[in-house]
DNA sequence: TTAACAAGGATTGTTGACAATCTACAATCA
DNA sequence: TGATTGTAGATTGTCAACAATCCTTGTTAA
């Protein structure tokens, strides 16, 4: 097959990519207000799509809503609340590890080291949202690979509450190596060194 | 204060909760369509509202939606992945038992008995709506009531996918005796009994 | 008989306009 | 001076109309 079969995104899909994206690297800081119309007038939509990909978005978490009032950018899960919601997320990867072990074949590795390699080249620019957009996009491909979507959703709901903070790596290569290290560990097929390097990274 | 101070509750969330108990209780069985124009029609709104509904009820793992097609009712999550999402679930009910312990107050005993009695004349009636509805209602209040919107966000999108089956007991009242014995074990502060009454529901 | 194509109807996606609600600020009153 | 009220602007919520897409059915060709 010569043409590209590269899946087409959906405008929503894209938009809501984007602004999770720009969430979740502080970009959009917590607490800062979102505009339909000035959203509309940015993505080139009218405000519909863009009220679609709000309503989206607060459900899973980025934003918090209020009614006649619109939403703002919502805070990360603190504390104890935190500690519970990284716990249930290890779960999830665990258990999304456990379903593709031994599965994934060479077409998966080519997507997870594109990943790797855009992480690479985001960590060289320090572009936040890349990073932590390639961030989510290696866990969520393996937790995708294992087939479930409620688990996908739920586990998304979860990784987009928990904000992953960076401050405990020394330097943005940091962040990509931890995540080859991931990779490196699935590819040789040494399951302990896998969950060691997935849970060290979940923090 | 003499007048009511029961909240408002918006169209939205009304038709959400509406459409969110057919669902649960199988009146709206798995792979049923659902049509904007009919909704609308039935609801008296027009089509915005109702996608804003659909759209919030597909992020809950209510519904499934595909685009330019429309939406349709999901399929309940079986087999190891209910077995996990049940696990979750649970950890997140703990952890809200835990964090309420002792800290309940007269008003919350009368709301939760006043749940049990909608779900008491539900069983009389047997409409599964209303008891999945009063279910989801009771301990939704406890996790409310742990103060967390983000825990029970996610807590909700877990029930949703779970889908309670009944079938393990034997009358509708049975229904209602599982959920008191766990309002009476918190009421007594036996936490010991509260705890093995709630996971012994959560199945 | 099966597969491919075309057409019509159903439904969703988007848009712009109007209604409803909220917020911020100024003016007035006690 | 502080509290209350009124107003204007910003923004969201809803609506109806039109565009786009999909599904189903019927027809035709191999």
């Amino acid at each position: 097959m010569s043409l590209s079969s590269q899946p087409v995104r959906s405008v929503r899909e894209q938009i809501a990519d984007q602004l999770r994206n720009e969430i979740l690297s502080d970009q959009l800081p917590p607490n800062a207000p979102l505009r339909e119309a000035k959203l509309a007038e940015r993505f080139g939509t009218s405000r519909g799509p863009i009220r679609d990909v709000l309503l989206q978005l607060t459900q899973e978490g980025a934003l918090i809503y209020k009614p006649n009032v619109g939403v703002r950018v919502g805070t990360p899960t603190v504390n104890e609340d935190r500690e519970l919601l990284i716990s249930l997320r290890r779960q999830i990867e665990v258990r999304a590890l456990d379903t593709i072990w031994g599965h994934l074949e060479d077409e998966d590795f080519r997507a997870m080291r594109e990943i790797l390699d855009g992480m690479d080249r985001a960590c060289e620019k320090k572009d936040m949202a890349a990073i932590a957009g390639s961030d989510m996009a290696l866990h969520r491909y393996l937790i995708h690979r294992a087939g479930s979507a409620d688990l996908e959703a739920i586990w998304l709901s979860i990784a987009v509450r928990i904000r992953m903070t960076y401050s405990r790596l020394k330097t943005f290569k940091d962040i990509w190596s931890e995540h080859v290290a991931i990779v490196d560990a699935i590819q040789a097929l040494d399951k302990t060194a896998a969950l060691e390097a997935l849970e060290a990274n979940i923090v």
